[in-house]
RNA sequence: GUGGGCGUAGCUCAGACGGUUAGAGCACCAGGUUGUGGCCCUGGGGGUCGGGGGUUCGAAUCCCCUCGCUCACCCCA
């Protein structure tokens, strides 16, 4: 083999695809349900939209995007769905004409990172945003839909961590409280927090190292510090969650990576996926929209990594989660070319009548066809050849059972396609 | 970017104090049935032992380098 996909990317094969499109249309009835509609953009964007809406700060934005110029102009393959989705938001003028939408995607994302369990350089992500609204109930709304997603594929397990981010009136406060009570402890904390330090001190607070660990647990939380909107909104998510039955597990010290963050945040974790244990994350996100050049509009989101989610569900289940599709209700085995042709026209006049029709190809031995016959899951074989063509019946057999039928084929595949049909119809 | 583990047939793995022609099971192909599947029997194809270099009379086995996969760190879905 010459060629091998590059590394963190993966072919998905026709009896995994099945799989995929089983999670995708599960998702797809949970979102219906919940009045999200799907939105598709482009996989290529221009840098500059994460550049500004994932944020500079972020290390997705500073060492993991695809980024590459093309005639003086700079681009990236998205390394995440929420910018492009308030780009197409703003670009087709929804916030003056239907400013409240609900939308959700599904597809693939690029980072170019280290793969790992769980971790792809080309992964998917579906995922919901809304926008236009500032309601801590939409907040609650996306995490039990996220939450909603998970259940519909069975999974089990899964445990949702919530937290509150703040808002720009009350985080610069809670960052300098921070920052004033890390100080003397700071020289013996890790190298990387040393860094965290200076750089973005909210993100020592999920430091996994010991040591960090220890002085983390004395930190005041953000949800002493957080200002009354804040406060509110934050008590009317979890209040919604605890109305809906959901159980929750609220982390002052949950943090999230990307800069658009505001007030609530949320990861669900499966224990399931090794080291890095968030398989969803999501929040409110408010500024971001005005970022854009529009106007002051409340979002609030979640994206959910497939590849992820899909590992953790066949660590669950041992095996195979979807079924392999269903082979052909009639496959027709020639014997002789002039059988072969025969046998084609027949095939393709069956499909126009509605059913799953194929014959075998390639020059073996009717016993060699009869084992692929069996193989591939046909409920009924027929095998034809000069015999058949000339008496003008052909003889199917139902593979379970080895049970024979004679059907008369001289004025084409009309019986032929009515005994198909009663046979998979249950008699009444 | 950093660190650990692992690379032998399509898959799962034996073979490792260096010693004939590198094996098994499964899968695949063929025959046993001149045109009928599964089970069974018999046979067959398939490997530059990840790649390169070195040590040696001799390397899958020892040494060095390299590539790939994988797990973890960073970060994140």
């Amino acid at each position: 083999m010459n060629f091998k996909a590059p590394r963190g990317t993966h072919d998905i094969l026709p009896d995994e695809a099945a799989t995929w499109q089983w999670l995708e249309s599960t998702a797809r009835e949970s979102f219906r349900r919940f009045g999200y509609r799907e939105i598709r953009t482009p996989l290529l964007e221009h840098l500059e939209l994460f550049e500004r809406g994932t944020g500079e700060t972020s290390d997705v934005v500073q060492k993991e995007m695809y980024a590459f110029e093309k005639s003086d102009t700079r681009y990236a393959l998205r390394p995440e769905g929420t910018p492009s989705v308030v780009r197409a938001y703003l670009q087709a003028s929804l916030d003056k004409t239907q400013p409240f939408q609900k939308f959700f995607y599904i597809g693939p994302m690029f980072r170019y990172e280290r793969p790992q369990a769980g971790r792809q350089r080309q992964f998917h992500q579906l995922g919901a945003e809304v926008i236009g609204a500032d309601d801590a109930l939409l907040d609650a709304e996306v995490i039990l839909l996220a939450l909603q997603v998970l259940e519909g594929i069975g999974l089990t397990g899964q445990r949702l961590i919530v937290n509150s981010s703040g808002c720009t009136t009350c985080r610069p406060g809670y960052r300098d409280v921070l920052h004033k009570t890390l100080e003397p402890h700071i020289d013996g904390m890790c190298a990387d927090c040393d860094m965290r330090f200076k750089r973005n001190v909210l993100r020592i607070l999920d430091c996994k190292k010991e040591v960090c660990r220890r002085v983390v647990a004395t930190l005041p939380k953000i949800t002493e510090h957080l200002c009354d909107a804040c406060r509110a909104h934050f008590d009317t998510v979890l209040q919604a969650l605890d109305g809906a039955g959901q159980t929750y597990e609220a982390d002052p010290y949950l943090v999230r990576g990307l800069d658009y963050y505001t007030r609530t945040v949320f990861e669900i974790h499966h224990e399931g996926l090794g080291a890095r244990g968030a398989i969803c994350g999501g929040g409110r996100y408010d500024n971001l929209v005005e970022t854009f050049g529009g106007p002051s509009l409340g979002c609030t989101g979640f994206s959910m990594g497939m590849e992820g989610t899909l590992a953790v569900l066949a660590g669950q289940s041992g095996e195979a989660v979807a079924p392999s599709g269903p082979g052909p209700d009639l496959l027709m085995v020639p014997v002789g070319a002039s059988a072969e042709n025969q046998c084609f026209q027949w095939s393709f006049s069956l499909r126009d009548q509605g059913h799953y029709s194929d014959i075998t190809y390639g020059s073996k031995s009717v016993k060699a066809k009869m084992r692929a016959a069996n193989r591939s899951g046909s409920i009924f074989v027929a095998v034809v050849g000069d015999d058949e063509l000339a008496a003008g019946e052909i003889i199917v057999k139902r593979m379970e059972t080895g049970e024979e039928t004679k059907i008369d084929v001289r004025s084409g595949t009309n019986q032929l396609a009515a005994f198909l049909y009663d046979a998979r119809t249950p008699p009444t």
